[in-house]
DNA sequence: GCAAAAGTGTTTTTGCTACACCCATGC
DNA sequence: GCATGGGTGTAGCAAAAACACTTTTGC
């Protein structure tokens, strides 16, 4: 049977970015304010159309530096002219209910990207609104305490593949080195510690993560320097090291 | 700025499916005879297009069915009415390089399927060839050592498709009870033990493993029956208990 | 009896928790 | 001095590894 172009129906295919980054101590999403119809008006992931000779990791990164002026970092081989800071970015899910966009049939691979705090969000090239958002109001966990600004829900199903992309960044830092994606380029093993607190919500106790972290081989290399930063005794600061698995896993404490 | 339909390139959506079984204690991938260009001939895993108005998750479950003859099992809400063997089905990742079908623009949404050991394949709708082959053969870990049939690498991208959804399947049975949709309804704990080895390709020890998965509340449950089916002592017969999450997890021996 | 697989008991070792305690800075 | 965060030592405990041993079938 020959080629039949007839024979199968046309999708838009986008990426949408969950964008993470621990600001004071609190979890945060990257979140556009929508210009246009639908759901004009409301906060959503920022994303877009992948274009038509584009890799679906290459229109994730395109999108993630539009809105953010991040580049995506490789941990392994750092780019040696690259960008101030760098960023983890990894496919999440990918998101095609026929009814998610009500203009047309629109399948949206997600991403996850990981970024050091940043100084501020700049606008988009729409000249969108841009802002940081605590997950724990997006996600409407104590939104109802509050009587916040959110004007409700995600735009489209982006609740859902947020909440998606918070479990996939909670479980991963078990096992994996990702967390250090959260630090800047050299820091400390409390402020990696607060990473940990921020995106578990948690309490962990110093000494024991202390103990956990600088005892697992390859996961911190100490650069030699030291901070008071933070306040008291200066504390040793470390870049991450080659290792991207942690074994064993760092422990989450029940809830 | 109005919805402009020029303003998005059009793309093909599939769905490409890994289905893992376990035959006589080595793990199995289902790939199917492509009868057509491109890769007239070569072995390929079993998909198609994603209809108009169907979701990416139904297209997949039949997909699988039209191959297998399998219908995805809840394994909460079990059907009571449905075929004899359930089947376990998830989203893997989505493959979108511009250039991995020379025809046109596709984007296929893989999905992951564990199905207990089944008679044999039946032929596809299209009268294709399939069959089940071990995945250390399709990964090449070793084929060069047995001059095999496989007609080198499969088509497209699916080698590293494959590669993809088997390494999902080892560490998702680490830390779930995903093991037991490579069982029948009723298993020992011999069996449970074969299916781990078989999929990690190690050995365990069967003492303690025993002693682990027994000890896991709500990970199987007696149903009072036993069998002789493997030789030896009759075994106690278990069904998968509602717990999905083992905690702590099955720890994979280092190779 | 013998082989094979199921299942239990026991010791060793590893790694986490909890908490006492000391260190080095800013103020 | 005192507060603050950094870092080490150690006892107790939970769970995994390693392995001896008994049980119940088929042949």
């Amino acid at each position: 049977m020959p080629y039949d172009p007839s024979a199968f129906p046309p999708f838009a295919v986008t990426v949408d970015l969950v964008v993470l980054t621990v600001r004071r101590d609190a979890l945060c999403a990257l979140v556009v304010r929508r210009g246009e119809q639908p759901y004009q008006g409301r906060w959503a992931l920022p994303g877009g159309f992948v274009r038509a000779d584009e890799d679906l990791t290459a229109a994730a990164a395109r999108e993630l530096a539009e809105e953010t002026g991040l580049c995506v970092h490789d941990r392994h081989s750092p780019a040696p002219g690259s960008s101030p800071t760098g960023a983890h970015l990894e496919q999440l899910a990918t998101y095609g209910d026929p009814k998610r966009d009500p203009r047309m049939r629109v399948v949206s691979v997600a991403h996850l990207a990981l970024a050091p705090d940043l100084p501020a969000p700049r606008a988009g090239g729409d000249a969108n609104q841009a802002r940081w958002a605590p997950v724990g109001l997006l996600l409407g966990k104590e939104a109802d305490a509050h009587g916040e600004d959110q004007s409700g829900q995600l735009a489209f199903d982006h609740t859902q593949i947020l909440a998606d992309g918070v479990e996939r960044a909670r479980s991963k830092i078990e096992y994996s080195s990702l967390a250090t994606a959260f630090c800047p380029p050299e820091f400390t093993v409390g402020e990696l510690r607060r990473v940990y607190e921020a995106v578990w919500g948690v309490a962990l106790d110093p000494r024991n993560f202390h103990r956990k972290v600088t005892g697992t081989p390859g996961f911190l290399v100490p650069t030699g320097g030291t901070t008071t930063r933070q306040g008291g005794r200066p504390a040793q600061l470390f870049r991450a090291g080659g290792a991207t698995l942690l074994n064993p896993p760092m422990l989450r404490p029940e809830v």
